[in-house]
DNA sequence: GAATGTCATAGATTTTAACTATCAATACAT
DNA sequence: ATGTATTGATAGTTAAAATCTATGACATTC
């Protein structure tokens, strides 16, 4: 058993076809297929069922390229291991990220980043928080930007900023007419949500103070994908919504006008990086955490004013 | 990055010494310098100091060297898993045992058991209960065979048998002259008691509810290593002991004058085959099983009379 | 039934792992 | 000091393997 026979293996259950396998795997269709034949051989039983179209692994092929899958994940850790001794900056870094975070914070420091870092193979993906501590926890991600605290034991927290959440309104709302806002002063009944799996959905329903009244939530008739969506229902039917500070830098200055801050304490949310408790690629997760504090207002740094809102 | 280099790896840690690493792999000393420089060379760092005598690794070595352990073992796995998905009774087990049952319940099964499974590769080692439970959890033994239970939730118990504890007694012992004893009639300044670390020695000071009492101890002039030496202080210095039922299999017809049962509730000890929850290696674990109980008494194998004791 | 898609096989070529023989450095003993 | 043993590295050769190109076998589709 070898390394690459493991590696086809692997990129035959991906692509559950020989020649695409074998391209992708930068070698040709009869190679590949070899390899997988002399691994049967060896462990003595067909891992793939070739008269299926696409082929499909055994239910013994299933459990084989699992421990197969752990093994290459495993073996890259080695030179992860090297690389986080020497204090290296290389390597490819996995990232997660809340989709309320990504549009705004993504760019503010990537593009400085691979610039900085042209070693690092950097994959960047969107997900909810709970998908993303379940890739954590499965060793397939490295890092996660998401918000905190989440109390799972198996995770260390590097708060990065805390981020104000402010209410965006239209004209016709009470509200409108305030310089500075109570949480009393968001119309229940006139608030957009994003739907069901954003973290920011149940903070939100903290600083409203909606938690117990989820009987009430009927009244919504929509449930934003996105916080750009939210700023448009405002815009377009009215209402009100809650925004992360980091979404108010690309508003136009009409846009601009519909923002209204709370008071003091003002809402907020931790953001932070986070990874499993014995991470490995210490280097990169410490580069990037530089690269993103570079980019964040030092005020965001602290937490004086303002008052963390627990995760729903 | 090859299997084979990780192995020339391990083992050069293993034996410090390259000619020697190389003869334990069946290969020259040349082809085991280079596949280590190979290695090295790939991943930019050195991992052995040669100039030391004997080698060393360095401390990145070490780093190394335990992750090619980790992956040497995952492997490995690959064809145990092969092996229990088609009940194959074949591949190496690691089976610990503790010192108390080893020299009595092996001879009974083990001949047997590897007449029956040639294909098997049985390595036995003799552990306490802790030092057992501690490589088990590092994936350094498949079984274990323990006095239970446990009470640790990362590992699964199986039961096998009951085994009755006895007294053996000098004939100067007031409790030589009864026909079943009780608990006080044991003179704790005449019991002869395994040393620290055996689980047996807990559960007899329980019998004899000496748990508080450990000031007491103090008395006791010398503490045995072995059930066999417990015998031989009571047949050379008087006193009394406690033994386990299987021990007094190989009595002589004068040695079983001296023993003497306990009243019902007979004190018992429960032995189970133990394993990490997710173990592979079933089928062999699952024959092993057939095997012992095949020579276990069909009385042992309830607990209907006896009264299981708590570990220590 | 010709065309197409898909995986297996055959034979040539390249790569590499392992071997034998030997060298270089160090430690040790006479 | 000088010869000897030990230990790991190096050079060159051989054997094994992984990969390539070309092609075959089989099934599906139009």
């Amino acid at each position: 058993m070898t390394f690459v026979q493991l590696e086809y293996l692997v990129a035959l259950d991906t692509y559950r076809h020989f020649a695409m396998a074998a391209e992708n795997c930068c070698v040709t269709q009869p190679t590949l297929s070899m390899q997988v034949q002399k691994l049967e051989d060896e462990l003595g039983v067909k891992l793939f069922d070739r008269s299926k179209q696409p082929v499909v692994p055994t239910e013994i092929g299933e459990l084989v390229i699992k421990q197969a899958r752990l093994l290459l994940r495993e073996s890259a850790k080695i030179k992860d291991i090297v690389d986080e001794h020497r204090g290296t900056v290389a390597g490819e870094i996995r990232v997660g990220i809340i989709p309320t975070l990504a549009p705004y914070l993504l760019p503010l420091f990537l593009d400085n980043f691979i610039k900085k870092y042209p070693q690092v193979k950097l994959k960047v993906i969107e997900l909810t928080t709970e998908q993303l501590i379940s890739k954590l926890n499965k060793d397939l991600l490295d890092v996660g930007i998401v918000v905190t605290p989440l109390q799972d034991e198996r995770i260390t927290e590097y708060p990065l900023f805390y981020e104000e959440f402010v209410a965006y309104l239209s004209e016709s709302e009470k509200a409108y007419q305030k310089e500075f806002i109570l949480s009393e002063d968001i119309d229940p009944n006139h608030l957009w949500l994003l739907e069901e799996g954003h973290c920011i959905r149940g903070q939100i329903l903290n600083i409203c103070e909606l938690r117990k009244q989820n009987s009430h939530m009927r009244n919504f008739e929509y449930e934003a994908g996105s916080i750009e969506t939210l700023k448009r229902m405002v815009e377009h039917y009215g209402g009100v919504t809650i925004l992360p500070e980091l979404s108010l830098r690309d508003l136009t200055v009409k846009q601009r006008l519909q923002v209204r801050h709370f008071h003091t304490p003002k809402p907020t949310r931790e953001v932070s990086l986070v990874m499993l408790r014995h991470h490995l690629k210490k280097s990169i997760i410490e580069a990037m955490k530089t690269e993103i504090l570079n980019v964040i207002p030092e005020k965001m740094k602290q937490n004086i004013s303002g008052k963390v809102i627990e995760l729903g």
